[in-house]
DNA sequence: TAGTGGTCTAGACCACAAT
DNA sequence: TTGTGGTCTAGACCACTAC
């Protein structure tokens, strides 16, 4: 290893073979030179490639097969496409399940609907009041009987208090816009917030992720009826099986 | 450490401190226990300690600082809104200018504007065959003077060829809505494309990243007229800087 | 000066893959 | 059986912080 008092002998190593990848030298699916082909190179000790290596995998690039090497990994395949079109007639309406019929899979899920006071957070995101009435769904959504998305939704009893759609998974009608519809509040526009975080240990269980790299991507959605919030849902999905497109009007 | 020979001890000490952090148990700048006490607590040795640590500092969720201890990370702050509206006359077009307004900072730009072939995961988003030209411009935006914004957009020469937005920063109009709009395309429709990679040692250099944990946020848009695509870019960002917000009509 | 985190060495043991 | 990655020990040195 030359002298590099700047950066650590395994962060260069790491952004070496890092560089190699996504020039495209190493495709997906090649095998990384082995721990001991790295000590010659660098010349540093075997604790210090493997740190290397680690830092790798934690960025998701590589996976390594205990006792065949270390590979670049294959980059991600399902599709979530959120814009507002097809929201409100034909077909699938929750965007899930119009995602797993894209995907040519079978799309179910499964709730608990009950009703809380409002937190502090989710009565931002709703412009109502904190311990204001509140009707939480959490769902668990699978593709092929496999869980693949989580979420939990809030929608403020003040809109739906008494109405057939007060219990979301009860009425008639399935997915927001359409329940909403039903009892007159015209739902015209929806905010997405997405960001990336580590799982927690429920969300590994439940959505069967591997611990070695828990990293999920976290969807804050708001529904809005002429500028008032009517529900607000955080969405969880492998963030390594997921990528995101956004499609939208100009004008 | 009890014995537990489902998860390493490593793994199972960052998942017990990232629940702690996740509670809110241990809120944002709070201090970590340090390393002898999880050393203590745990019964493992240091080395084991430092690599909890480790993973959680990958994670972007704690921060040490050397000589004093660990602490939880702050939260992110700036926003990024993409929406349709307002793209096509009052007040500053380009979105990284209108953000920057909302912030109330000062938005300046360099660029650097180059004909050139269309690779193919270029010729792809576009639509057209691979080698044909397209104009190449590179973008480094700065907010206050610091850079913070990378991008780079391709546009067919197929539509733009000898007209005067030919060069994306010589004409009279600003933004890609606006400049098409002059030479007769309207674009009505755009897609973007948001996800999360490390950060190349160009970027790390250009942005100011940390060299610890240079995680950026790529966000690949592509502008549509009638079905077209008449622009594309790579927008990279600081991933612990920017927070996405996304806003659609419905229907 | 004592404590802290960050880096590194030089080993060890295990499970697993390829042969 | 040999090589590989994954985990862990028991130290060491340095730069830095807090006192």
């Amino acid at each position: 290893m030359p002298e590099r008092p700047s950066l650590p002998a395994y962060l260069q190593i790491a952004a070496d073979l890092r560089q190699r990848i996504t020039s495209g030298e190493l495709q997906p699916r090649a095998k990384l030179p082995s721990e001991s082909a790295l000590m010659r190179t660098y010349g540093v000790s075997n604790t210090v490639t493997k740190r290397a290596i680690s830092v790798l995998r934690a960025e998701g690039l590589v996976e390594g097969r205990s006792g065949s090497g270390v590979y670049v990994r294959e980059i991600r395949r399902l599709v979530r496409e959120s814009h507002g079109r097809n929201l409100r007639r034909p077909g699938p309406t929750s965007p899930f399940a119009r995602d797993a019929q894209a995907g040519g899979q079978a799309a179910t899920w499964e709730h608990d609907t009950a009703e809380e006071q409002a937190a502090e957070a989710v009565a931002v995101r709703l412009a109502i009041e904190p311990g204001d009435p509140v009707m939480r769904t959490t769902y668990r959504y699978l593709a092929d009987g496999h869980p693949v998305q989580l979420a939990t939704s809030w929608e403020p009893l003040a809109i739906t208090r008494g109405t057939p759609v007060e219990r979301p998974e009860d009425g008639a009608a399935v997915g927001v816009v359409a329940r909403m519809d039903h009892i007159g509040v015209r739902i015209d526009e929806f905010e997405e917030r997405p960001s990336w975080r580590a799982g927690t240990p429920e969300e590994v269980a439940a959505l069967g992720l591997s611990p070695r790299r828990p990293m999920v991507v976290v969807i804050q959605r708001t529904y809005y009826a002429a500028g008032r919030p009517v529900e607000t849902a955080d969405i969880v999905a492998d963030a390594d099986r997921y990528e995101l497109v956004y499609r939208m009007p100009v004008d």
